[in-house]
RNA sequence: CGGAGCGUAGCGCAGCCUGGUAGCGCACCUGCUUCGGGAGCAGGGGGUCGGAGGUUCGAAUCCUCUCGCUCCGACCA
């Protein structure tokens, strides 16, 4: 994309509205315009993060067996009576009536809906196991929307809803998604740590979410030093073998990492002191078994080789993309901008061409510029008429991960810059190999 | 929902207290010079001062109502 023909309205003084640095910066760089409390328009360059990040996610559920399917954003309130949540669920759920008077809701989440599906077509324990999960808009009406995008009123959840027969089957479903939940943040490039979550009224310890530690996340965590330190990496994972899945999810969540909520003091203390982190994170994602919460009140049965009839036992799962975006560049910027990671930029590499109009600089830069869009990578051309300066800053605002700068300095010695935005190193080299180094940094991402 | 603020040009702000018909910086347009970290000079365009009502000869400014947004707290992915 060139610069001069793309839609990236960045803003050089910072937004008065926006407090906390995800906020700021996602506004300075043009990604996201605020369209009314907790509600915002993607700009072109927040979109195609959006949609990066959506794509992460699917693809790896995909990878765990888990179906996609796309639920709509209204409901009726009907559904939500049958499960007892309609008049449970507070103000934060959107009320209104259609011109037929009939009441309905915004949905701030599917479980009645995805309940309502699975009991009109599956009838048999053969028709399980089942996850089905999609990426949607979900509307909670927040008293107090605040930090952008982490606290909207609108945001966008992927949520995943598991069928299965017996418990035993219900918490290999709990387990696949922890694993691929684990090997989707770290796609993004994000460290998540699976942390203990208050279950609520229903019990036991099956729910867990996921944290990103950073300075400005909303819950307090307590964590062994060496827990941030667990990496997935790439080794590969056979999603139907229970006692690797659940062996992995059991190497994530031995070591203490609690939020406040479940913090415990003594057990906490049982860590060697040196490595007691006490910290803050962001929660990115929730999974959650309850069994049969909802399909009993619902009626949702399958029948046993028995032939019984038995209610299913649910898990229900949920990550936070829009909001990923905001934990992304909390944990990843300076102060001078975003710095995304190779996983989730929405440019592989900007392109700075420092003598706009003169006719070396243009002809290499418009060179390198098909050179790296004929290896499949996808170029931001900064090809303004505007000085040095501000195309580095710009570059630095919105974060690209890589930068090549094309000179006429440089370029006398038939030499371009390529420059590490998270490192700030610069290395000097032909076109050619810039290109190559970045084919290479690409490479498997 | 309790408490506190703020709405004046695309963005950031001043003007309001003490009424007299709107200003600064950035951005934008034109020209010249500049050109490896948000350039300089000159010229120019852009605002029903959130909205409605009231007081007044006269309201951005005072009063009332209303809408929107932000912050602290409680709540929450």
């Amino acid at each position: 994309m060139r610069l001069t023909r793309y839609f990236l309205p960045v803003l050089k003084e910072n937004p008065a509205e926006a407090q906390i640095v995800s906020h700021r910066y996602m506004l300075r760089a043009g990604m996201i315009k605020q369209q009314a409390a907790g509600i915002y328009s993607w700009l072109p360059m927040g979109f195609k993060v959006l949609k990066r990040l959506e794509q992460i996610v699917h693809e790896e559920q995909i990878r765990a067996g888990h179906i996609p399917l796309l639920m709509p954003t209204l409901q009726s309130a009907d559904l939500w009576r049958e499960s007892g949540r309609y008049d449970a669920y507070g103000p934060e759920m959107l009320r209104f009536k259609d011109r037929h008077d009939r009441e309905m809701l915004y949905g701030p989440t599917n479980e009645e809906m995805i309940t309502d599906i699975f009991r009109s077509h599956v009838e048999s324990y053969k028709s399980l196991p089942l996850t089905l999960y999609h990426i949607q808009w979900k509307f909670r009406d927040e008293v107090r929307p605040r930090f952008g995008v982490m606290r909207g009123r609108e945001f966008l959840m992927k949520d995943g809803y598991s069928f299965d027969l017996t418990k035993e089957d219900a918490l290999h479903a709990y387990n696949r998604h922890m694993v691929s939940y684990l090997r989707t943040y770290e796609r993004m490039g994000l460290t998540a740590i699976p942390m203990r979550a208050d279950s609520g009224p229903i019990g036991g310890d099956n729910t867990h979410e996921f944290l990103v530690l950073a300075k400005t996340g909303e819950s307090e965590v307590f964590y062994d030093a060496k827990v941030p330190e667990l990496k997935l990496g790439d080794r590969t994972v056979d999603y139907d073998n229970r006692d690797e899945v659940a062996a992995i999810c059991k190497e994530f969540t031995t070591l203490y990492a609690r939020t406040d909520e479940t913090h415990d003091e003594a057990l906490f203390n049982q860590i060697p002191e040196e490595r007691r982190c006490i910290g803050r994170g962001i929660e990115v994602g929730q999974i959650f078994y309850f069994g049969t919460k909802y399909s009993e009140p619902m009626g949702a049965t399958v029948t046993t080789p028995d032939g019984a009839k038995v209610p299913v036992e649910m898990g229900s799962h949920g990550i936070g993309v829009s909001r990923l975006i905001g934990a992304l560049i909390e944990a990843n910027h300076d102060e001078k901008g975003i710095i995304w990671p190779e996983g989730v930029t929405p440019f592989h590499v900007g392109l700075v061409n420092l003598k706009q109009g003169d006719v070396a600089t243009d002809a290499a830069c418009e060179a390198l510029y098909a050179a790296l869009k004929a290896k499949g990578l996808d170029p931001l051309y900064d090809d303004r008429e505007e000085r040095a300066g501000a195309k580095f800053a710009t570059m630095d605002l919105i974060g690209l991960p890589w930068r090549i700068t094309v000179g006429p300095r440089g370029l006398a010695n038939g030499l371009v810059e390529l420059t590490s935005r998270r490192s700030g190193e610069s290395e000097e080299m032909t076109p050619e190999a810039a290109v190559a180094k970045i084919v290479e940094i690409y490479a498997g991402i």
